[in-house]
DNA sequence: CTTTGTGCAAAAGGTTTGCATTCCT
DNA sequence: AGGAATGCAAACCTTTTGCACAAAG
């Protein structure tokens, strides 16, 4: 796995991360694009799209895998938790550390509904697994 | 909101909820639209994916909005973790309930990447929000 | 009979990709 | 120069939807 790769500053790059991190929402791709587009007019979406997953790969901002059907990003890196509206499809951070003891009836104005909770990893058959 | 509308009970509906429930793995649409097309060959995925819904909605499945483009399903409801390998996107049920202890390197034989954790509810805005 | 559910195909998102061109370095 | 990145549009993939017909109650 090559990570050597050549990475060039564009003023596209820049200005996503940028506006990505001024934002203490976490837009969509779609959303950061028209906030883009005001500083670059004619930069397009699969510039953000392609500018997300390398600032991804760069570990300089995550993506948000939530439920819905659009991925979420975060200019956080550090590891904290989310709490999503389901009415509206917001996501806010959730600072407080002390989590998981049940399920709060309320948290930081939320009426909580549930909580979803998922590990990843590489599975045993994978490990195994000798090349690719 | 209505939820008093008529179920009527298709061989469809049926099979589809039978296949999931035989199975300990937490299949896509389409990786269950094929299971079922061995039962009933004339069976369409749109068929597939309405009755997914429906039984979401009367609390027999629970959906899997996790990471990745394609939702899972689980004919478990009751509350329980996930653990997902990043290499080949298979989902696994996690049991062990005493979990949150930092990040164990390994669980249940994968190596532990990461966790993702997701609470959800109702917003103040939207909370607020006198009709729809 | 009435109304829900089905099959089929088209449409609808969201995301990725091929290609010629532009632009960092 | 030479490879990386961009803009544009088309392709892709998963999920939803419109419609005529079938079938459950």
């Amino acid at each position: 796995m090559r990570t050597d790769k050549q990475r060039r500053r564009t003023p596209q790059r820049k200005v996503i991360f940028e506006e990505l991190s001024a934002l203490k929402t976490h837009p969509t791709a779609a959303e950061l694009f028209v906030i883009v587009r005001e500083r670059l007019p004619r930069i397009s979406l699969g510039t953000v799209y392609r500018n997300l997953e390398v600032l991804c790969q760069d570990g300089q901002i995550n993506k948000l895998d939530l439920t819905g059907s659009e991925t979420r990003f975060d200019a956080t890196v550090d590891p904290h938790l989310h709490i999503r509206c389901t009415k509206c499809g917001k996501v806010e951070d959730l600072m407080d550390p002390a989590l998981l003891t049940g399920l709060p009836a309320e948290l930081e104005g939320y009426q909580v509904q549930g909580c979803r909770q998922e590990y990843f990893g590489i599975c045993p058959t994978c490990r195994n697994k000798p090349r690719h």
